[in-house]
DNA sequence: GTAACAGTTTAATAATTGTTTAACAATTTA
DNA sequence: TAAATTGTTAAACAATTATTAAACTGTTAC
């Protein structure tokens, strides 16, 4: 992931509303969520709405899929994981032990595993 | 973690150099390095540099040391954590073969391991 | 003590961002 | 076809943020 893309997504996390928006995405899944559904959870006006929504999807962080007059939007959970490697890469110069990314503590168990 | 802290560490993080200055301290690991030495890096002007740890000292993702007359960054791998976990929680509504986070990738991995 | 070094703080300016209102598509229902 | 529903777009305004220059606080070395 580009460094340029990585803040774009962070910019758009960064802003509650948008936040919660996300957040609803995540734990809905690849099927997404109707638009209004969202607007209304989250109490925002129709153009807020679709102002934040812009904005996420220009992050790459959700993807719009349209049916019937229903707008579904879907997070794009490759863009998720992106961001989070691009901020925990080379962590502690590779040494798991040290800072326990979720990712570090995976080879940790792995080995212990072993 | 609470969502305004999320918040400001997702902003403080959106901005290109203290995103360098993020990782170059990811990467430093607990020690951390010294503020001079990553100013020099990412050629900062002084007033910018401590600007910019500010920032990220008030969303609690770096922590501040001054040993002698040189100050020392280093990350708050904690904060990045919650931060992460944060982001993903409860993806795809906890099934985690969906949405392949760190997270569900370790579990998933877990389980095959048994 | 004085000078040099390492960072911080303050104030001013320029640029970006969020909210609101109103008008505008596109799709369905009557 | 007309009305209702779902969502987008545009313009205007208020608030936040990044950068720069200059003055300031400690710490070490001479």
């Amino acid at each position: 992931m580009k460094p340029d893309q990585v803040v774009k997504a962070l910019a758009a996390l960064a802003q509650p509303t948008r936040l919660s928006i996300y957040r609803l995405l995540v734990k809905a899944g690849p099927e997404g969520k109707v638009a209004g559904q969202i607007a209304a959870a989250l109490k925002m006006s129709p153009a807020a709405m679709s102002f934040h929504f812009r904005i996420l999807g220009h992050a790459g962080l959700i993807q719009k899929r349209q049916e019937g007059r229903f707008v579904y939007y879907a997070a794009n959970f490759g863009a998720m994981n992106g961001m989070i490697d691009y901020l925990t890469e080379n962590c502690c110069g590779g040494d798991g032990a040290l800072c326990m990314t979720p990712k570090a503590k995976k080879s940790n168990q792995t080995r212990k595993l072993k």
